[in-house]
RNA sequence: GGGCGCGUAGCUCAACGGCAGAGCAGUGGCCUUUUAAGCCAUUGGUUGAGAGUUCGAAUCUCUCCGCGCUCACCA
């Protein structure tokens, strides 16, 4: 049982006298005939229509949830709130009489759901509000919302009262977020708006969505730890995927030649302001097509959700404007990382003699990295932060790369490219290994370059070469963060803003 | 996991070694066009939890819990 507040016992008790009352604060059905948003355009067009000096008579019945009260004695001025915006609600004695709007201010709270029908009218001040005629409430709320005071002044802008901004009650207590701030309402809007119009992008260049298993016997497809299950009646280890790739690349085994999936990847490792444990990723195959078609694939797909979304292909980001119009800045890794660290990766084909340029550039380098790992150190230390606008990176060392194809003549580098904005990476492509031969080999050398015991190496996954010796077509992959996406788009910081229950410690309650 | 910071009323915050406070919300009263309505009165606290130092701790120290920033980790 809940430990209630002197506030909550208070609410109680209301409940329990209205129903000593005969009134039921949780009653069964509602009825609406507009919302609020629709009932101040109804009389507004009724206004146009009505003689000068004529108020129209508009009748409406209107429900949502009680989020300001005025009480004046004789008369009341109330602001509701529904899924579409707030409207003013107007008691007056000579409507309703005495009883009732005194019954309004005693019985009924902040955070309750009313239904109230009556007229539609101006108020002196010009705000278009319902004059109550009836109301009854909708459900009671027991515990007072956190509390969030708008002030419009004089210029327009709002001024936000007491609202609620500790960021780890918004996240364990979403809903109440979502009930007092309204901002946060429009960015999960706008979540759905980005997946949406990534879909369509995909679904109107006759790409086929398909759902590929979460629960799987083997992980695979990126250098990540997974989280592990198990099938009890099985008796069988399984693990939730880290990606989606080892399985969308079979259906073009199957003849399938475009496939995407939208869904949720897993990773067991750290939680920070760009990672949550489980993410949502977009990632489409792309028969016949290589990475620099994806490329140019990837740009398109971006601006044109963008303008969807935002209704331009520009978004400001962190005060800085971002302009994902096609093309996009292209940047060999190579050069990136000479231009801004000064060592030629080029130059240095072993693990050895780059770490000791790295070394020499006053860097800590990890003395058990692989060459990958420490041109990966070198990007994200030296590289990463300069790239603000969309910058496509392209072809990576192959030892960090153990499914892509590689170039022609150069066997020590792929046809892979990352999309990088406002300093992170946003996605990732590369010309697919489709030679069954080749990737059995690189999953041998990445068993070697880790540990046994360490969850980040590619277990071989011999379905998946079986698939792959059935012939797999030349295809290009991608891969995206989602959340990270709509992080951009939304202009939130931190990836827990775009998510509706991010990953928490589990909490006192 | 390391470093730094934060945790005080339902919400937002003050008090920084000397009686735990304000605004909002709540409760009672006044008020027939308000909109953070106003005015008068008033309730509300194990200061995240525990231990220690001190005549005295919200304040200083230690441990723990949670959150934020940051580093590490991370395709």
């Amino acid at each position: 049982m809940p430990e209630y507040t002197s506030l909550e016992k208070i609410r109680l008790a209301k409940i329990e006298t209205l129903r000593q009352e005969g009134y039921e604060p949780y009653p069964t059905r509602a009825e609406r005939t507009h919302t609020s948003l629709e009932a101040v355009s109804a009389f507004e067009q009724a206004e146009k229509q009505s003689p000068a000096g004529q108020p129209p008579e508009v009748k409406a019945t209107l429900v949502g949830r009680i989020r300001a009260t005025r009480p004046m004695g004789k008369l009341t001025f109330a602001h509701i709130e529904d899924g579409t915006g707030r409207i003013q609600l107007f008691f007056r004695l000579n409507e309703i009489g005495q009883e009732r709007v005194d019954f309004f201010n005693q019985r009924f709270d902040l955070g309750d759901f009313i239904q109230a029908s009556g007229t539609l009218m101006r108020t002196r001040t010009g705000e278009v509000s319902l004059l109550v005629h009836d109301y009854k409430m909708l459900a009671k709320a027991v515990s007072p919302l956190p509390a969030a005071k708008d002030e419009t002044l004089e210029d327009g802008t709002v001024v936000r009262h007491a609202a609620l901004e500790d960021p780890e009650l918004r996240a364990r207590q979403r809903y109440a977020d979502l009930a007092v701030n309204p901002d946060v309402r429009d960015t999960f809007r706008r979540r759905a708006a980005t997946v949406r119009a990534l879909r369509e992008f995909l679904d109107e260049r006759g790409f086929l969505e398909v759902e590929t298993p979460i629960l799987q016997p083997l992980y695979g497809g990126a250098a990540a730890k997974p989280f592990v299950t198990h099938h009890n009646e099985l008796d069988q280890d399984m693990y939730l995927r880290i990606s989606f790739e080892l399985y969308l690349k079979r259906l073009l085994v199957g003849n399938l030649e475009r496939v995407y999936e939208i869904g949720r990847d897993f990773r067991n490792e750290g939680v920070s302001f760009k990672h949550n444990p489980e993410f949502t990723q977009l990632e489409f195959y792309w028969a016949y097509a290589d990475y620099l078609q994806v490329m140019e694939l990837t740009e398109q797909m971006v601006a044109a959700v963008c303008r969807q979304v935002t209704g331009s292909p520009q978004v400001t980001y962190q005060g800085q404007l971002l302009d994902f119009t096609p093309p996009w800045q292209r940047m060999a890794m190579c050069d990136g990382i000479l231009e801004t660290s000064g060592i030629d990766i080029d130059a240095h084909p072993n693990a050895d003699s780059l770490r000791e340029a790295i070394v020499r550039a006053g860097k800590q380098a990890d003395p058990a990295a692989t060459r990958g790992k420490l041109i990966d150190f070198l990007l994200s230390e030296f590289l990463e932060p300069t790239l603000v606008q969309p910058t496509f990176l392209y072809d990576y060392p192959r030892d960090i790369s153990p499914l892509a194809k590689s170039k022609p003549g150069d066997p020590l580098t792929v046809e892979r490219f990352e999309g990088y904005v406002s300093g992170f990476e946003l996605c990732n492509a590369f010309t697919e290994l489709n030679d069954p031969l080749d990737q059995e080999q690189r999953f041998l050398e990445m068993g070697r370059d880790y540990d046994a015991d360490d969850e980040q190496q590619h277990p071989m996954d011999k379905d998946y070469l079986r698939a792959m010796r059935y012939g797999m077509p030349p295809c290009g992959g991608f891969g995206l963060g989602v959340d990270r996406l709509v992080m951009l788009l939304t202009d939130k910081h931190s990836i827990r803003e775009v998510l509706l229950f991010p990953h928490m410690r589990t909490g006192e309650d």
